[in-house]
DNA sequence: TTGACAATAGAACGATCGTTCGTTTATTTT
DNA sequence: AAAATAAACGAACGATCGTTCTATTGTCAA
């Protein structure tokens, strides 16, 4: 490994802690080269523009996830083991991922939904595939018979969505200690839905395995 | 109404609309000044720190949201009523608020989630008075008698916080369209669990009204 | 209409922003 | 070890940041 990628790595791992508490607005080259005890010139070689080194703090972000998130649960059985491993890892990922702030792709996703651009882009992408990925897992746990068969997987997915910002929302920015019970009811009740019979629009049951 | 607070008013307007699309850390006194014809010394005047006038601009924000969609709802009857148009216009305000951006307090609560201060203690706070109306709202549905008495209302409105944030990011950063009917769909789960029979631990039903 | 005061303008402050350039120091290859 | 290349520095650029003055303009009551 040269010492070019080594200094560069070393550089997005501060980035990715700095942008974790200011947000990707915060991340400035000057206070980043003054922790990374580089000069601003030199560290700005590296990248050749901010939107360049935003948009690499944003990958960097996305495979950290991956290895911490993702990959562990690949191995294990498709459907709802992998599902529910899936999801614990997920809140833990929120309660306290591995730099100071709170993830940084959600924060960006709601801090550059209006501004168009590479990042924008880089960051919807981001969040298209985790929903893909979200999805696709509900998806198993209905061919496997955890799921019922009539189970809009994409909505699945979007709910699911849903708990991980009110999470941070309760748990980082009201600093509730009891938001990880909110997130795993609100998560079973989910879980639970989607295993239960069909039901009819007026939620009685009508049909019962 | 005199002139400064005339004066005041039509910045914070202008602020508004500036914070919705470039966040509260896009919100320059220059930009905000040349955008409303006033010099920044004058305008600066008004607030007599930056981060007074981000503080006004929450508190300009959370006045629009009581406005547009809180205050409509309170002269219907309570419970399930009241608390089904509350949220068709909170699905509405985030589908498009008052200003080009999205809504600056759900965007800044993931801004500033982890820079304590007076920003962070107001966004907080504008949090929670929405979660206990929300609340609130579940209990008197409860009261009368449209949702089940053993009902977690706290857990009810955890869960309708999701549902607006994940709105945004389907709504606002991916721009699909079919977002809203997302929102619909599991907006009518919840409310349909919270208006179903009691379940047991495993999902099965213990008791039918 | 004048006098008091509020409101706004203008210029300047030091600090920091992202970026460019030429130079110097490290590293790697020959 | 020498030559070639990569990496980092230092200084400076113009622009903008938030903020502080003093001066000027405007508003409103007496």
């Amino acid at each position: 490994m040269s010492k070019g990628v080594r200094t560069r790595a070393a550089i997005l791992e501060e980035a990715l802690s700095l942008t974790s508490t200011d947000g990707l607005s915060g991340l400035t080259i000057g206070l980043l080269a003054e922790r990374t005890g580089l000069s601003k010139s030199g560290l700005f070689a590296h990248f050749g523009s901010k939107e360049q080194l935003q948009v690499a703090v944003l990958r960097q972000a996305q495979e950290c996830f991956t290895t911490h998130v993702i990959r562990p649960v690949l191995p294990l059985p498709r459907g709802l083991p992998r599902l529910e491993a899936f999801a614990e890892g997920w809140w833990a990922w929120n309660q306290s991922p591995p730099f100071p702030g709170g993830c940084p792709i959600q924060a960006a996703s709601l801090e550059l939904d209006d501004r168009p651009g590479p990042l924008r882009d880089e960051i919807a992408g981001a969040q298209r595939r985790l929903r893909t990925f979200i999805q696709q897992g509900a998806a198993m746990a209905v061919t496997a018979g955890h799921f019922r068969p009539d189970l809009d997987c994409t909505l699945f997915a979007f709910q699911m969505v849903g708990i991980a910002f009110a999470q941070t929302m309760t748990c980082r920015l009201l600093g509730e200690p009891e938001g990880l019970d909110f997130v795993r009811r609100a998560w079973h009740a989910q879980v639970t839905d989607a295993a239960a019979a069909t039901h009819n629009q007026t939620g009685e049951i009508s049909h019962v395995d």
